[in-house]
Formats: structure tokens, sequence, C-alpha cells
DNA sequence: CCTGCCGCCTGCGCGC
DNA sequence: TGCGCGCAGGCGGCAG
């Protein structure tokens, strides 16, 4: 569910309540929660007990929590949260990790309803964690490289939405962010990557680093209570979404009603009349 | 290597 | 009121 804007709002929140504190006690409430840390929860735990959490990094839609040389990697999956907040307050349900801090003052709590998210201890990880390698530079950072990305692209025989989503590709995009930057852009979410022009890949970066950044301003985008910053408050993005949850509503351009389709066994939203449909789209 | 499908989970809203 | 179904923002693994 997260999706880079609501990545980086945590991970700004993160740096602003957590960053420079050092974890006191660190404890696993559901065992999925650190089912990628193959030595499992109590390894987890006791490697963070006692470490100082240094400036908060994010890629794509991945962050990590610096400690020392090596990092604490979580990912949000469908409805992760970090929520920072009086420790006293009662344990819901939802919560699947919590950690204390040496300081006494507020504590960091995991909440995942869904349980697709996941945390993990990356021994050496703290510059770019081992873990997370395969995921390509996002669109902001200064790592990622325009050309290249236009060149695989094109070398790719998919759809245009299909690659927007392959987190090696371009990390960050999820469904409603490839919806919205690709209505900026005038694509149809099933135009062929090797028949895209040079000037349809600068557009597309473009609307998606527009978007992020509009996205971010706002706080991320809260359909519901899933996705909250790390007080708990939502994001107010969706008010500004032009296409995404939208469908039978006037597109903001010109009018012709939203449609909605179904692709890859999830929703795409588009502007008929902006977006027309490709003659030889790819599925 | 690339592409695309599948499963992992819970909870909500809808139609019957 | 209850039930089953479809749907939800993601990812890794795997087969072809």
């Amino acid at each position: 569910m997260p999706e880079l804007p609501e990545v980086e709002t945590v991970r700004d929140g993160l740096q602003r309540h957590v960053s420079g504190r050092t974890f006191a006690t660190a404890r696993v409430l559901h065992p999925r929660a650190a089912r990628r840390h193959l030595a499992g929860p109590e390894d987890f735990a006791a490697a963070l007990r006692g470490g100082t959490v240094g400036d908060i990094r994010r890629r794509g839609k991945y962050l990590w929590l610096p400690v020392g040389a090596d990092a604490l990697i979580v990912h949000l999956g469908m409805s992760g949260q970090l929520i920072v907040g009086e420790p006293e307050r009662p344990v819901t349900p939802h919560v699947r990790a919590r950690f204390t801090f040496t300081d006494g003052g507020p504590d960091l709590r995991f909440v995942d309803q869904r349980t697709f998210g996941h945390l993990s201890f990356s021994p050496g990880g703290a510059e770019l964690p081992p873990a997370i390698a395969h995921i390509a530079p996002d669109p902001l950072e200064p790592a990622f490289d325009d050309e290249f990305f236009a060149k695989r692209l094109r070398m790719r025989r998919t759809s245009i939405k299909r690659a927007l989503l392959d987190q090696s590709l371009i990390s960050g995009v999820g469904n409603i962010y490839a919806d919205e930057s690709l209505w900026r852009a005038r694509l149809h979410w099933a135009r062929g990557t090797d028949a895209l022009r040079r000037g349809d890949v600068v557009r597309v970066l473009a609307a998606i680093r527009a978007v992020f950044a509009a996205a971010i301003g706002a706080g991320g985008t809260s359909f519901d209570s899933l996705y909250v910053q790390v007080n708990g408050q939502g994001g107010y993005f969706d008010r500004e979404l032009a296409v995404y949850g939208r469908s039978g509503e006037p597109c903001p351009r010109c009018g012709t009603a939203v449609r909605r389709d179904k692709f890859m066994n999830r929703s795409s939203f588009s502007c008929p009349t902006c977006q027309p449909r490709p003659r030889q789209g790819r599925w």
C-alpha cells in the first residue's frame, strides 16, 4: 500500500523522532513480522538492543535505520505503519514489534494488519543493505540514471504500467502513483514499452517526479486508517488524485468520465480521451 | 536473462 | 442478520 511518498513521509518522521536515540528493548510480538530474519525473532531483537540509530535511509519503498555499521530494514507491505508515541499507551492487537529507548521517551511500534510488511536485521547494511541491492534506485535519488532507465525500459517487451511497477527497473512506484503519473503523461497503461518514443519516457519520468513531490508535500495518500504518518495522522494527497479511485468522475483535464480497467488482477484508472487505448497494447 | 503468475494475510463493503 | 465474494496501496519465488 504505501508507495514512495508515504514511505518518505515515514522516513522523515523517523528522522525527527528516532534518529540519534539508543534502543533499550526490542521485542517481536508476531513471528511473521521478522520472517525474513532467518536466525529468528529473538536473534533479531538481541542484535538491536543497545544500538544507536543513525540517519534514516530509503530506497523506493524500503526503509532502513542504520545502527552502527548494521541496519534495521523495514518494508511496510500493504498495511504496515511505524508509530512513535507515549510508551504507556495500550499495545493494540496489530502491533507486531515494539522498540523502547534508553532515554525513556516515546517508543516505536511496527503495526501491520495484513502482515505483508516485515523487519529484518542487516549486518553491515548501514550504507545499502545487501538484501535490497536488487531494488533499482528511485527517481528521486541522485543515483537514478534517466538514460539508463529509458534504455532498459525500451528493451522490455511488456506494458508501460507493468514496467513502472517493476521495482528492479524503477523503484517507489505502486498502483496509485503509476496511474496518476500515466495520466499526467497522457499514456495508456497498456502502451508497449518497446514502442515508446523518447519523449514518452521523458514525460512519464517528469510526471512521476512531479506526482511524488506533490504527494510528499501533502504527507502521502490516506484512503483510510491503514496508512498514517509516525504521529498517527493521515496524509491528504487523496484530494489531489486525478484518476485513481475516481471511476465515473470527470477527468480534471477534459471532463470525460474516468474509466476503470482490470489489469494484473488489480484496478487501473485512466481517462479514455487523454489516454486512448493503443492499437497494439500489451497486457 | 526476462516475463508473468501465484501465494502470502486481514478486514471491509457489497449483494443476495 | 448473516454469508460469501471481491477487493485493497506489495513483494519474492518460481516456471516457462
